[in-house]
DNA sequence: ATACCTATATATAAGCG
DNA sequence: TCGCTTATATATAGGTA
């Protein structure tokens, strides 16, 4: 008659974290109090003092302490203060200096923002002192959607006449290939201004804050 | 024939103070170095942290940590004054959330420092292009092809930098899908200028969201 | 999680160098 | 104090309840 083995006993396993979640939380209890069984044993045969703190994988503590936690604590804090004290400052140091490089990066990149922006502003006094500006020279950059529509419309009628004069000068002449390439371009761009849309559609689907309104084909 | 027992092994002890001082001793470093083990293999078997200081008889100081002991006893000891733990997360927190922000606002002024810069290189290119393109204040009914070719260049560059004020507005708001369908509309009717794209680079870090597209024939 | 079971892996008491 | 050995005491993996 076969004896079915009641066991397979105890197995050897690799001393690596343990995958499955919660074949570790049983070996975590089943350690946990063998270490503390341990830690009490070696309290008693040899009359020393033991803490031990835990943190478990799910963020609880556990403690032991001969005779108790805190007094060990204290004695060693107190002992060992240049240790504990050295250490803290090390990282807190490092924390440090980490928000102070940082600062130290933000305060450069300001620095070169302010410049850069001193300059663009000395640029654009230079641009003022400038008479012979056309109205649309002005900084444009600066223009706000109004200004930017108005724009648009100008560059139009500007458009409708370059093309006029283009085709006055193409039939008016004898044109050679690249010269008529040139002005192919011209008009193949200017395609672009014509208008469907002249419109300024605040389309009902668009926020009427950031529509630029320039319908769907133009600038 | 009798054989005689090389060791009598190991002996049951009672779970008392050991009485014979060496023997102390002796059990005392082992029993110790046993426990530390078992402390470090349940470290590594359940990724948990551990701290164990030891008072050795001899009034000696022997510690454990995995980490390290300072780190878990610091855990350990603002956790435990449950009020103290949550002021202490507190501040844990705020100073992350400085680090945090000093990383947005570092972010931001890099994109505003960019965008300033790319300004004053428009500025430069509009100075340099006025002081050689007031020719064309003249009425262009009287321009050449020539002269209509220098037209559509500056038109071409006025263009790029309606283009890249309109982003500049874009990018100042909370952009939504709506908006870029809008600028895209925008550019899709531009298609007539060639673009060589002085791309805007919004900053890598918003590049996927607000990347208009330059690359893609807009404009 | 905790307790118990079995079979085995480990820790360690004693003793020696 | 430590290393090493041997024989044995304990701890514990894998189950089940």
């Amino acid at each position: 008659m076969v004896k079915k083995r009641a066991s397979i006993g105890r197995q050897k396993i690799p001393i690596a974290k343990i995958p499955k979640k919660n074949h570790l939380q049983v070996t975590f209890s089943k350690r946990r109090s063998g270490l503390f069984k341990k830690a009490s044993e070696l309290c008693t045969l040899c009359g020393v003092e033991i803490a031990i703190i835990v943190f478990s994988p799910a963020e609880k503590v556990f403690s032991f302490g001969h005779p108790e936690v805190e007094s060990i604590l204290d004695r060693y804090l107190t002992r060992n203060p240049p240790l504990e004290s050295s250490a803290h400052q090390l990282i807190e140091a490092h924390r440090n200096a980490n928000v102070r490089e940082l600062n130290i990066h933000l305060t450069q990149i300001l620095n070169q923002f302010e410049a850069e922006k001193k300059r663009g502003e000395a640029l654009d006094q230079i641009r003022k002192s400038n008479q012979r500006q056309f109205w649309w020279e002005a900084p444009f950059n600066q223009l706000g959607l109004h200004e930017l529509e108005q724009l648009r419309a100008s560059m139009e009628e500007l458009k409708k006449n370059v093309v006029k004069q283009a085709n006055k000068i193409l039939i008016g002449s004898t044109t050679n290939s690249s010269q008529f390439l040139a002005v192919n371009g011209i008009g193949s761009s200017a395609d672009l201004f014509e208008n469907k849309h002249t419109e300024f559609n605040a389309s009902s689907t668009m926020s009427n804050v950031y529509n630029f309104g320039y319908g769907n084909g133009l600038f």
